[in-house]
DNA sequence: TATTGTTATACTCTATAACTATA
DNA sequence: TATAGTTATAGAGTATAACAATA
């Protein structure tokens, strides 16, 4: 992790501030899944269809600001790890998403992992300072949702 | 945005709200940047360089966590759009990279822009919290740096 | 008409590996 | 030997556009 100097001018903006350190908790979660084959996105999504069962998936790429068509891609993917289960939705359109067994077993051990390897890198802020943090994060996400989402590419 | 159901459980790993912050503000940022044509990561990397001035593209690199053959496509883009320049290094092997006056105007008005959209979206917080997580953030950033990063795919 | 899933295709970003020049 | 830049190639992740089935 190198780190340059900094811009006075960026330090009021939050999402400068969030993308630097997301930067490097991603990276250090990247490594850490490594040997579970699975990116810290998809982990979050996993994790999602868990605490949501029978959500379609146009819902969950739209949690995850991602189109029906990578969504596709997505499950596809923790379908074939054996994560994930495509059963009959609340109408025939849709799929129902379930986790399986082994998503559960796999879930606990990726999250195991990863608070391990968190405990090192939050060592910069007390207890008091790493609560006050999540419940600032946790607080700010709550708020209103942002305007109808454009294009990403154009 | 989308919100499905919470995971109690991933609510104390700083990993988890960082992604989800980061996954709301990046969007916003994309729109924002959008008639810019620059993506808010290649921003940063345009943010650094003006505030490195003569820094090599390795050490850019380094800093954004990629290497050297993803920094090389990163400043060919910025250089590309007349932002930043290529010139003698301090030895023969390297570049040096610098703003150019286009760069520079080009930051001031991403920044503002920028700076509005994020008023809209702070909004869950009152002006104490804000100033206390964007400290929290940077003092969690100053950390010790993680081990040496292993290869992101395999 | 609108929505869900799906498929085919293309774009962005990053990685690996190998090469050249310099240290 | 090690490092900086470069090039060619590949992979992950996302997007658009079009289609079928269902609402």
């Amino acid at each position: 992790m190198i780190r340059l100097k900094e811009a006075p001018e960026l330090e009021g903006l939050l999402g400068y501030q969030v993308q630097l350190a997301w930067l490097k908790l991603d990276n250090n979660a990247r490594d850490v899944l490594a040997p579970f084959d699975i990116s810290p996105a998809r982990l979050t999504a996993l994790v999602m269809v868990r605490d949501n069962p029978g959500c379609g998936q146009t819902t969950l790429g739209r949690a995850l600001s991602i189109n029906r068509s990578s969504a596709m891609k997505l499950v596809n993917a923790l379908e074939g790890r054996g994560w994930v289960e495509r059963q009959a939705g609340r109408d025939l359109r849709s799929n129902g998403l379930y986790l399986t067994a082994a998503g559960e077993q796999a879930i606990a051990a990726m999250i195991d992992a990863l608070r391990e390897s968190e405990d090192q890198l939050v060592q910069p802020l007390s207890h008091d300072e790493l609560n006050q943090l999540l419940m600032l994060l946790a607080k700010f996400r709550r708020g209103p949702p942002r305007p109808a989402r454009v294009a990403r590419t154009g």
